[in-house]
DNA sequence: CGCAGTATTGAAATTTCTCAAGCCGAGTGG
DNA sequence: CCACTCGGCTTGAGAAATTTCAATACTGCG
């Protein structure tokens, strides 16, 4: 909890300048957290939520149900991420969240949120732009389900986790979860099952990256974005991410 | 002028509420308009511009550039549409924005725009929530182009386009301005350009949509619908945004 | 009136998906 | 503790969808 509390904060501080006390407002919620089951839905396409979710370990998938069933996932989400804070002033969900993997999560009701951010417009502002970067996640997505090749389609998804992982300090030694299976990855991805696999050991067999039990591994950096085109300022990250991610090549 | 604002005005107010003295303050900005000729960029992926830009006339595109020159378009915006108030808060640009077809475009000034948020939350939240109907707009937008077939796909863009053009007044008798190139539709849709000429073919067949000579004509509204498993709700348009007022207070 | 860009057409080539079957590895119950 | 089972990964075709290529019509604009 705290963790999670801590890089949303971070984050959030990045463009505006939280003062102590906005600090402070923040923490003050102190939602109650919750497990939620690997699989289950957390919120409804359809749903009116009054409450705004922050992921405090586990990954939450975004998706949208097409009438056949298939699903498309949007984006992915870990601790420090705040999901659905658009519920805010979108009243009706036009996608669902669900967990990924066994989760823990907290909510903080709307009816906390809205009275902080007309007092203190720099936390406004913070969680504003949160919801700008998960727009910038979504507009890579169009392009990169879009407009790229399978293998770099596939390089690009895994650099992009990669990077907000360890932004976000849960990457250990060029690694970090990853708890999709190949399915899944290709509904994110648009691709078939089939595909995807292909694609993974496309990359295992140039020992760029490797995905086996739930754990990416991050072989060859360089070759990896290269491959992907990756380039992180659509993710808006800190100064320091971005000089440490320089370092790492 | 006067119209694109009142639009923006109305689409801001379907959520927050806006008083008279906010919506005096708004009209106060009078930013200067500008004409900006076919293909034009007005601003460029990198760049870190210190206005946001108000469509008068004219379509504007965002999109994306591959390393490869390809480009992917993400989004099309007409009429009272704001497309980059999300430099306020992120100042690099992850994409570009261009004059699809000759277009007049007004520029307001951050510095002008963040005080006015800071001493109107109303006005502030207004602008967020447009921001995050575009955030909807690309979520729609990873959803069609990795998950729908090649029909539906194309059938889903008009009913997106013809809605908004007909939520902007923009559409009349059916159909509306979609100054659109087979081939630049394709690069919104992850198509080839003779993908999408055989599937608007498709559709014309059916007499369930024309397009010809840059204007989009609806002949079957719920055919097109259907076909497209189209369903407006992401677009939180009026309907649902009045209702989603009465909640919020 | 003619140019240039766009739309259309048909066929070949390639990519991508579907299908089917075997394999592996983690978790379960005897 | 081991056999079993289930889901996910892997493999190799063939089938289908999609793109590329090339060549012809069309249309708006100068």
């Amino acid at each position: 909890m705290e963790l999670a509390f801590e890089l949303l904060l971070a984050k959030a501080a990045q463009h505006a300048t939280l003062l102590a006390a906005d600090r402070a407002a923040l923490l003050d919620l102190m939602p109650r957290s919750r497990p939620v089951a690997a699989g289950e839905d957390i919120v409804r396409q359809g749903d009116r939520p009054d409450t705004a979710v922050i992921v405090l370990s586990g990954m939450l998938g975004r998706y949208q149900t097409l009438e056949t069933g298939d699903r498309q996932y949007i984006s992915f989400h870990i601790t420090g991420d705040m999901p659905d804070i658009q519920s805010l002033f979108l009243s009706t969900m036009d996608h669902s969240v669900c967990a990924i993997n066994g989760a823990e999560i907290a909510a903080v009701p709307h009816k906390q949120l809205i009275p902080l951010i007309v007092s203190r417009p720099a936390v406004g502002f913070a969680f504003w732009r949160v919801t700008l970067v998960d727009a910038a996640i979504f507009r890579q997505a169009v392009t990169n389900v879009g407009a790229r090749s399978h293998l770099a389609r596939l390089a690009h998804f895994f650099c992009e986790q990669y990077t907000r992982a360890d932004d976000a300090g849960l990457a250990v030694e060029k690694s970090c979860d990853l708890p999709l299976s190949q399915g899944q990855i290709g509904q994110a991805l648009g691709m078939a099952a089939i595909s995807v696999n292909r694609a993974v050991q496309a990359l295992r067999k140039d020992d760029l990256a490797t995905l086996r039990a739930g754990k990416l591994e991050i072989r060859d950096w360089r070759g990896l974005a290269r491959v992907a085109e990756f380039d992180p300022t659509y993710l808006h990250l800190t100064k320091e991410a971005e000089l440490s991610k320089m370092a790492f090549k």
